[in-house]
DNA sequence: GTTAGCACTCTCAACCTTTAAGTGCTAATG
DNA sequence: CATTAGCACTTAAAGGTTGAGAGTGCTAAC
């Protein structure tokens, strides 16, 4: 059988309808709301024949119809309207960049923010694990205590602290000494070489082998996602959703969300290529629950890469809003950042003209 | 009216029995289980009497009898029975704590798991602020692109890097020297002087002016607790308790939860004198939802404030297993931090006798 | 002060009934 | 031959009824 245009029209219809009142669609809806000049025995006879292709299913013969995941993916790649943001939202994204630019976990903390408001959905992001980054120094800083920091700098950035115990006997000047040495012992490497090389760094290493075995589980634990990688927004969004009406669902819900690890799992994924990806169910065999669908958008600006933000919610999710403010999101994330490197560089010329 | 030692023991019974069944507790009940030695029509006109009293409330005729919040206040003042943790228990924090102590974050992270996974509640934690401490040095560490990272060194510990933008035309010596500067101006004074210093020292250096105020705003930032000073562990608990089968109760539970802000003033509370600290309901006006009850302990060992540690949950809460598990995590903290403390003076003593 | 006994109250679950919504099928129509 | 009107059929949801069970409050007796 084939998918005529009229089929694909009240596939559209019921979709568009079901995203919107959660309702199932009856074919008397459609023909008074939206065909009103055919009738709703024809229309019967095309929710039949779109059920028998596997796009629409129902719970009990007089309860209308509801799109399958099937149904879902097709009017994402086909029917789909997107719309544009009101002029209300774009503000509002504007608004939220605005100064907050702080440091990058503030950045992610916000985007998520500004997602999960705007969409009415529970947004994730999850930011690029260092893996592929080279290093371009190491620093141990003294505080006391027999214990020192950890700063790494990678080509990307500058990765959070970690607290080494210190040999007592080491005094800062030791200190300093071991931290050059490190620093070029590393320098120019993989986070990702780091696992290969480390017996024979250890090694050779023997004067300061319990620091460097320290530092070199530091690096490692770098090269898979830290729960601090992994940021959560509005959680109680789901509450909005008649589909978490029932307690069990909120409660599978929550499962998943509490944990980071999990949620990096379903977040990160072979988003390499495409810019917008969408999971709907239990399509790709993932830990995402049955019930929920994930999408998500992989950021880069500036040459950077930004990470993974997106949102997680019911099957029946408002796709061409959550589509739209991704795409709007990445917009402005990309202005803002990019903008901040372009500013840089007027400030550069300007002062050479001086 | 007094409360006879047999109104007591009655009133403890019921609180006992409530707690463990979720179920209201009825004369007969008592009887047939505790007290065989009197009639239930006795109990009943006591039961009646610890209604009029204030301690007991039925929410209709023929329900059985509930503990009010006052009943439980009295209960944990004066009748609850603290318990032993079981071996499994003691193991099972023993276990946990040994060799995760890389850093604050970890174990902070760690003890909350814990405490959630004992008690099966959820469980919060929220770290002191640095308001009193005092500034022990500050670094400014170069990572190109005119960022620079901003390391605060206190009498009690590391403060995580904020990012701080550098006027581009600043080399990495003029940072290190600003570092210096920077250091020596604020080194001996407490975070929470900043604030009140800032028009001072922001006229005197006018050369440095914005890194100035930049490393002003970070240092403010430490003054008030932030988002990442605030920890929870086991949210999905709540569902293991049948309060919490009602929707209406999840959705008023993790909106409070959803938000660190408001997590933060719970938490925190007037903890500064006693050990152990239980809020009911709406006692302390709090933002504590109604229907909660929030138990927390104030850790310090080695002299250093850990922070605040506890459960929130139902009212109808198992205040003697948490309290004790409150005091077991205590102790065991209390053994790592001090028990590593002394490791090192051991440590000293025997370098220095070689 | 304590207790047995009984009437009273209230919830809860099971069951039935009614209503409204929506479909599937059939036969008629253009 | 696609479309449609018409009608029987199915089902969920809402409301009502009933009986069982649990627990109390009160009274009178001990």
């Amino acid at each position: 059988m084939k998918m005529s245009d009229r089929k694909k029209k009240i596939l559209q219809i019921v979709v568009d309808e079901y995203i919107n009142t959660a309702v199932p669609v009856s074919s008397k809806s459609i023909t008074e709301k939206h065909l009103t000049d055919i009738s709703s025995a024809t229309v019967r006879n095309e929710l039949a024949s779109l059920e028998e292709l596997g796009y629409l299913t129902q719970f009990h013969t007089s309860g209308g119809r509801v799109p399958s995941p099937q149904a879902y993916r097709f009017y994402i790649e086909e029917l789909m309207q997107k719309g544009n943001l009101s002029d209300k939202d774009l503000d509002y994204i504007e608004q939220a960049f605005k100064d907050k630019s702080r440091d990058v976990e503030h950045l992610i903390k916000n985007v998520t923010a500004v997602i999960s408001e705007l969409t009415d959905y529970t947004s994730v992001a999850v930011t690029p694990h260092a893996d592929a980054e080279t290093i371009r120094s190491l620093s141990l800083l003294p505080c006391g205590d027999g214990i020192a920091l950890l700063v790494i700098m990678t080509s990307e950035r500058i990765l959070r602290d970690s607290f080494i115990d210190m040999p007592e006997d080491m005094g800062e000047d030791d200190l300093e000494k071991a931290s050059k040495m490190i620093s070029e012992l590393f320098a120019g490497k993989a986070l990702s070489e780091v696992r290969e090389t480390e017996e024979q760094i250890l090694a050779d290493f023997g004067q300061y082998r319990e620091v460097m075995s320290e530092v070199i589980e530091a690096l490692k634990s770098y090269t898979r996602p830290r729960e601090e990688d992994v940021v959560l927004s509005g959680a109680e969004k789901i509450f909005n959703h008649p589909e978490y009406e029932d307690i069990g669902n909120v409660k599978n819900f929550l499962t998943v969300i509490a944990s980071k690890d999990k949620l990096a799992d379903i977040i990160e994924g072979e988003n390499d290529e495409i810019q917008i990806n969408v999971k709907i169910g239990s399509s790709g065999d993932k830990d995402v629950p049955d019930d929920c669908s994930v999408v998500t958008a992989t950021y880069s600006a500036g040459g950077k890469n930004l990470g993974t933000y997106g949102v997680i919610g019911p099957i029946r999710m408002d796709y061409p809003k959550v589509i739209t403010v991704l795409e709007n999101v990445g917009k402005a994330l990309e202005e803002l950042v990019g903008g901040r490197i372009k500013d840089k560089k007027d400030d550069d010329n300007e002062q050479k003209r001086r």
